[in-house]
DNA sequence: ATGCATGAGGG
DNA sequence: CCTCATGCATA
């Protein structure tokens, strides 16, 4: 039986008794050291005035179609998937900052909308072999031309890969050489881009590593730049994007739109290195939350299974499951939902897979659904 | 660092 | 209902 079963929505009326930690100490703690524990909770319906915090919009919620593939192998091997095109995205606010990229590759834009719904993300490539690459040097690995910094230093420190408890064991990178090729710069006849451009995963890949090194030298938690990003720009962000962020677990889109402001903190820290932090907490959000509901192993390991037969279960089969697994059918649906989402977001889960097909590019499962396969 | 969850946007 | 961005709570 499900141990966690009843999840109601706890609501604390309760106030109190919480603990509170010292306010003026928690960052400065690199690496490991989690103090993180703490204001939170107390939600009152006194939130007082309103704050500022409204993020109007995103950018692109729409453009998808093409979204799909520029993660892992990138450019190089085109062993079954191509760098894909991606709508174009980025409306924020062009900083009048200079960073300069060696080229503009430009995406394709396509039509606003087709019947081809394929948001498949191709990347699980499997590509674990790497070419040997001597004949398509561009040799311009550009790491970006920042103001102070630009190439990695020696001590590229890396040490902080631990997982080896509980249940990690899906992610794991295999030290990917970057050897980046680039994607050949191909032309349309088009492109009214004024300016930005469109990183490519590499470029990603190489700015999450130097902004986590950055960060860390700076003595800032990952906590600290998500506050940070919003007082600079009134965007705030939690400690698990940034931290996502980092590791490249977003979506390119994610990603894309992330970077810019990420960068532009690095320029500040770097610059204040310091001054005193601008420290500015927005208390937020009161929502009832519902208890994490705690999945067991085994339980897991027969979502997994269906999982693979079954991405994406119609809502009869989901009850089905709920109902074997003594599980709410929402958390089954949602837990299915977060699978997804996990299996598109670039985890460089370079596997020995030998297929590399698309994943689910299924036409949705339609309300009225009945359960395909027995 | 991650698992489960919420919510907005879209169909 | 789904996807997608994001985060609280937690191991």
């Amino acid at each position: 039986m499900a141990t966690t079963a009843s999840n109601h929505y706890s609501i604390h009326t309760s106030s109190a008794s919480v603990v509170h930690s010292e306010p003026g100490n928690m960052q400065q703690a690199p690496a490991y050291s989690d103090a993180q524990s703490l204001l939170q909770n107390e939600y009152t319906t006194l939130q007082s005035s309103g704050n500022p915090l409204s993020h109007a919009h995103q950018w692109l919620t729409a453009l998808s179609h093409g979204e799909g593939s520029p993660w892992s192998t990138s450019a190089l091997g085109e062993q079954d998937i191509k760098p894909a095109l991606q709508g174009d995205a980025e409306e924020l606010q062009h900083s009048p900052s200079l960073q300069q990229q060696p080229r503009s590759t430009h995406l394709i834009h396509q039509a606003p909308h087709e019947g081809t719904h394929h948001q498949a993300g191709a990347w699980r490539a499997t590509t674990t072999a790497h070419l040997p690459s001597m004949t398509t040097s561009n040799g311009q690995s550009m790491i970006y031309s920042q103001p102070g910094y630009g190439s990695l230093g020696p001590g590229d420190e890396e040490g902080m890969h631990h997982h080896s408890l509980g249940e990690a064991r899906e992610d794991d990178h295999s030290p990917h050489l970057s050897e980046h090729g680039h994607p050949q710069s191909l032309h349309q006849g088009h492109h009214e881009h004024s300016d930005e451009d469109m990183p490519t995963s590499d470029d990603l890949e190489q700015f999450a590593k130097q902004f986590k090194q950055r960060r860390i030298k700076l003595g800032f938690t990952q906590a600290d730049v998500g506050l940070a990003l919003g007082t600079l720009y009134g965007n705030v962000f939690s400690q698990t994007t940034i931290c996502r962020f980092e590791a490249l677990q977003l979506s390119f889109k994610n990603m894309c739109k992330l970077k810019p402001l990420l960068n532009k903190w690095l320029e500040e820290a770097d610059s204040t290195s310091g001054s005193p932090t601008s420290l500015d907490k927005i208390a937020a959000q009161g929502r009832k939350r519902k208890k994490r509901t705690s999945i067991e192993v085994g339980v897991k390991g027969a979502l997994e299974s269906h999982f693979l037969k079954c991405p994406k279960p119609g809502a009869s089969e989901i009850n089905s499951l709920a109902d074997s697994l003594q599980l709410d059918k929402e958390v089954v649906r949602v837990w299915f939902c977060n699978r997804r989402q996990k299996e598109k977001r670039m985890t460089p889960q370079c596997g020995p897979l030998p297929d590399s097909k698309d994943v689910y590019g299924d036409t949705q499962p339609h309300r009225g659904d009945r359960t395909p396969v027995p």
